[in-house]
DNA sequence: ACGCGGGGCACC
DNA sequence: AAACGGTGCCCCGCGT
């Protein structure tokens, strides 16, 4: 055994490096002292946990912790020591862990305990801290990841210490830093160092937290609801999505060819590289184009529309090529380069992410920023053999959300008796449906005429109207946001409908609506993901995207079962229904969108 | 070599 | 009175 000592807050920590089998009595004693309430956390040789039955993935190091001990587990090194952690974790009551999904895949895959055992009785200080406060460090927030939050709740020297000690190791092993988990040494003093203080940060950061949860979030229920939500996004995690690896491969190749193509064209032109803004605006400037749309940093633009706008065979090729070398990155290679054995690829949902709790997905399925207009790269995710497809998404669930809270009469009274509710703000203004539509979404975002006229293309006259006309056709909803932005200027605070508590920058006032908006309707779409679960469901969702979920049912019987998914998804607020509408494809989840596309 | 900000673009 | 809300990722270019 060896001891590492060290300081945090004022008070010396020690950390148990366990050596050999002869260290592991000293370290059932920690766990049957501590049981009650141990932090945990390992180290791996890599991300891709579902690549642990191919044998490319392991754990490395399983450490466990209080506010001042840990030992750290050299699981690498054998049975005897994967038996004493796995004897450890189950032995635990409670866990604690930072971003405990990821554990709870490890400890599945590399100690064979299921993740529906270890989850009840775990505790995440990810979700904890963003109860506290969800803002990220670069809008002045404490952030979510553990080293973050240790620099804002505990101290910033230890936060630094963390952050640059791997960085350090791989300039001493002369690796690069996304390289060294899998040729560190397992006996490396630094290693150890950094993983010994891992669960002790969590274990802090929990106590330190906890406290700081606001009541009204406390009391709705949000810390288990929390908890059980991204157990049930694990899980979906788990399962992963079917991928048509053929059709990426070839589509992939395809875009590679079309990227040549126009890159040689671009080449002709003067442009060596189609990415660089710098090259594209002095050829296009050679040319004799004018540019004069700014970006926000007052730099010349060169984006879409700017380069639509001049025209020509440059920019034909610059577009081309961007475009193809982009989509063939991000959608088809991210893909491929993400399944496992199975053909199959797994996403990380991130269960709580956004200001607004919003979730994000991320990895190999980026579902919630795949092209939605065509089902070109969505034909890539197929249902099991013999399945099918079921999208089924919300309507117009934002502005339900908030025609119900507001109890705005005009605004409920549409949506009840069916009425399209564009076309009323369009009318009140004496504008076209399109101009109507847009103020709608705009007037949720805190969006103004200009925002309508840029997003819309709608003219700056109509645009002005309907604004105008918006906030008179439904005082409630005027009166709503001004009640939030009023709680947002007093407290610096608003509450959303399930009781989460959203800080509001004074600066950016109008945001309080939005901010309640989106976060109700996150959460609905998570209560029904939570009911879903109850009911059995989980095994056939695929994804959420936001107010979506994609299902994978059995053929036979996915009419009946897209229709009882429905029933549980939909929810009535405040006596205003928020309806669910399932569309039931082929295998691929890009036919959802042809039958959509061809029904009009 | 790496981190990061900026630009651009994919989404709800 | 008006106010564009929330993300992730690819790429470049620059600073360390």
């Amino acid at each position: 055994m060896r001891l590492t000592e060290y300081p945090v807050q004022g008070q010396t920590v020690t950390i148990h490096v366990v050596e050999t089998e002869e260290d592991l009595p000293a370290f059932q004693e920690f766990i049957y002292q501590e049981q009650g309430l141990l932090a945990h956390d390992c180290e791996t040789t890599g991300l891709n946990w579902w690549d642990a039955s191919a044998g490319t993935f392991h754990a490395r190091l399983w450490q466990f912790g209080t506010a001042d001990e840990s030992y750290v587990i050299p699981v690498e090194k054998g049975l005897v020591f994967q038996d004493a952690a796995r004897w450890a974790l189950r032995t635990a009551r409670r866990l604690i862990a930072h971003n405990g999904t990821y554990d709870l895949h490890v400890a599945e895959e590399c100690l064979g305990i299921p993740m529906e055992e270890l989850a009840p009785k775990s505790w995440d200080t990810k979700l904890i801290a963003h109860l506290v406060d969800p803002r990220a460090v670069k809008e002045q927030g404490p952030g979510l990841k553990l080293e973050e939050l240790t620099r804002h709740y505990i101290c910033k020297e230890i936060a630094d210490a963390v952050k640059g000690s791997m960085t350090v190791i791989a300039a001493e092993l002369g690796v690069k830093k996304a390289d060294v988990w899998p040729v560190i040494p397992l006996q490396h003093y630094g290693f150890n160092l950094y993983a010994g203080m891992d669960p002790i940060l969590a274990y802090r950061l929990f106590k330190i937290l906890m406290p700081k949860i606001p009541a009204r979030s406390r009391q709705r229920g949000l810390v288990p609801w929390e908890h059980r939500l991204a157990h049930i996004c694990a899980k979906i995690e788990r399962t992963g999505y079917l991928l048509d690896s053929k059709y990426a491969k070839e589509q992939s190749e395809a875009l590679g060819r079309e990227q040549e193509r126009w890159e040689a064209v671009a080449r002709l032109h003067g442009v060596e590289n189609v990415n660089s803004n710098a090259q594209v605006i002095k050829a296009l400037t050679e040319q004799g184009a004018v540019l004069t749309k700014k970006t926000k940093k007052g730099n010349l633009s060169v984006d879409d529309a700017v380069l639509t706008s001049i025209g020509g065979p440059l920019v034909e090729a610059i577009i081309g090529a961007k475009r193809a070398n982009k989509w063939r990155a991000t959608w088809f290679d991210r893909a491929l380069a993400g399944q496992d054995q199975d053909g199959r690829v797994h996403a990380a949902i991130n269960s709580c992410q956004a200001k607004s709790a919003r979730m994000t997905i991320t990895g190999a399925v980026p579902a919630q920023t795949l092209p939605a207009g065509d089902s070109y790269v969505r034909h890539c995710f197929l249902a099991e053999p013999g399945h099918v497809t079921v999208s089924s998404d919300y309507g117009n669930m934002e502005l339900r959300v908030l025609a119900a809270f507001s109890g705005d009469r005009r605004m409920i009274g549409a949506f009840q008796r069916g009425l399209d509710l564009h076309q009323i703000t369009a009318d009140a203004a004496g504008v076209p449906r399109k101009a109507g539509k847009g103020t709608n979404f705009v007037a949720t975002f805190g969006g103004g005429w200009k925002a309508i006229v840029e997003q819309y293309g709608v003219p700056e006259v109509e645009a002005k109207k309907a604004v105008k006309a918006f906030w008179q056709t439904y005082p409630g909803v005027k009166r709503f946001s001004d009640r939030l932005q009023r709680e947002a200027r007093r407290t610096g605070y608003i509450y959303t409908g399930t009781g989460r508590r959203i800080p509001v920058d004074p600066k950016r006032i109008w945001a309080a609506l939005n901010y309640f908006i989106q976060s109700t309707s996150r959460d609905i779409t998570a209560r029904a993901l939570i009911e879903l679960d109850r009911a059995g469901y989980t095994q056939y969702v695929r994804v959420p995207v936001h107010d979506e979920l994609v299902f994978s049912f059995p053929a036979e019987q996915a009419e009946e079962l897209a229709a009882k998914t429905a029933r549980i998804m939909e929810i009535t607020l405040k006596g205003l229904l928020i309806p669910v509408d399932s569309e039931i494809g082929g295998q691929s989840w890009g036919s959802v969108l042809d039958l959509e596309a061809s029904k009009h």
